[in-house]
DNA sequence: CCTACCGATCGGTAGG
DNA sequence: CCTACCGATCGGTAGG
């Protein structure tokens, strides 16, 4: 099912693998007409240009991530729900699109102009969602006082994002699995300050 | 001091940081030659290729976080203690070098061969050192054993390689306190279980 | 979507 | 470290 309905959508879908794969200044227009099966001058009668083509698969790789975050902060729930579940949806867009979200966070770099600026928004916009979590949690008093909201953010939102560097469809455990282990260790870490389990 | 004693150091330092920014694909050697001031030709009187360049860039970066993980086991303390002392000490490399860790993390796919080979099996050497003081807390109850040891390790490894995005020399805040803080966050998450300290 | 091609730029070298 | 240059490859275009 849906293997590509338009030749643009081909086209995109083979640039979205080699520059999540070899980087964007590392893929050439050559590399992706061989993948889609035509020659190099014949991509130009479906796209601009080859930065074109980056901005595209950046930009919807990111709104997925701020659909998660819309769709999670609708519900009413707790903070440690909203966490939990952000947690564990992040991981799944990781999981089903990895090459994509590669490009979102390393490509966006080669984007220029209106573009860049439009990313950098929208990731900025991702992480303070994750942080209004953050606050409301220890406002509620579910997250304990002593936790470093900023801190504790990017720290969970660089272990997230890194596992685009490791997890693999094949893996031995699920992703949903390393969603919810992910979730238990990164949220166990706002519900506890160093020390107050032990001496 | 050290403005860099030898031509051979002089042509590192500005791939490093040229590498570190736009990438190893997205630099040209007439790049590192414009930030050196000689002429491209030139370049080849002190290197044999780019990438031998990139190979020397990633051992050396790769190397101190090797040390800092020998250096931190090799002393006597409890798993907390080491854990302590990897995380601080892992911000503070990224901090200090934060161009050649860039270079470590993300451009060794351009490498072939043998250097690809040690590199893949560095970093393995590297997360396996993490893993080994998350296991040796568990066994000692330092740590809660419901902890999942390598998917904490994968996230705590993950929060910590991800300060190379946002961390900045003249941040607000030193790195020294970041490092403080993210050892703050990432052990609670590990002498916590979710739900341990709420309903 | 192909044929045929463009000016620019790439990593690297010979000879001084 | 410079002069002068190499064959290969780059992103992209004109015309069909």
């Amino acid at each position: 099912m849906n293997v590509v309905a338009t030749p643009r959508g081909a086209i995109l879908e083979s640039a979205t693998r080699l520059f999540g794969t070899n980087g964007y200044a590392g893929t050439t227009m050559r590399h992706i007409a061989t993948a889609v099966g035509v020659l190099p001058g014949s991509l130009y009668a479906h796209i601009q240009s080859k930065e074109e083509l980056l901005s595209e698969i950046v930009e919807t790789g990111i709104d997925r991530f701020l659909a998660l975050g819309h769709e999670v902060l609708a519900s009413p729930a707790s903070a440690e729900d909203h966490m939990y579940s952000l947690i564990t949806g992040h991981v799944q867009l990781v999981a089903v699109n990895t090459d994509s979200i590669r490009v979102v966070y390393h490509q966006w770099r080669h984007l220029s102009g209106e573009a860049r600026a439009r990313v950098v928004e929208k990731r900025r916009e991702y992480e303070a969602m994750l942080l209004s979590v953050i606050d409301d949690g220890i406002e509620k008093g579910e997250f304990v006082g002593e936790a470093h909201p900023n801190v504790s953010a990017k720290a969970i939102l660089g272990a997230l994002n890194w596992t685009s560097e490791w997890i693999r469809p094949d893996g031995p455990e699920t992703s949903e699995e390393i969603g919810r282990q992910m979730a238990d260790t990164l949220i166990g870490g706002l519900k506890s300050g160093r020390g107050s389990l032990s001496s």
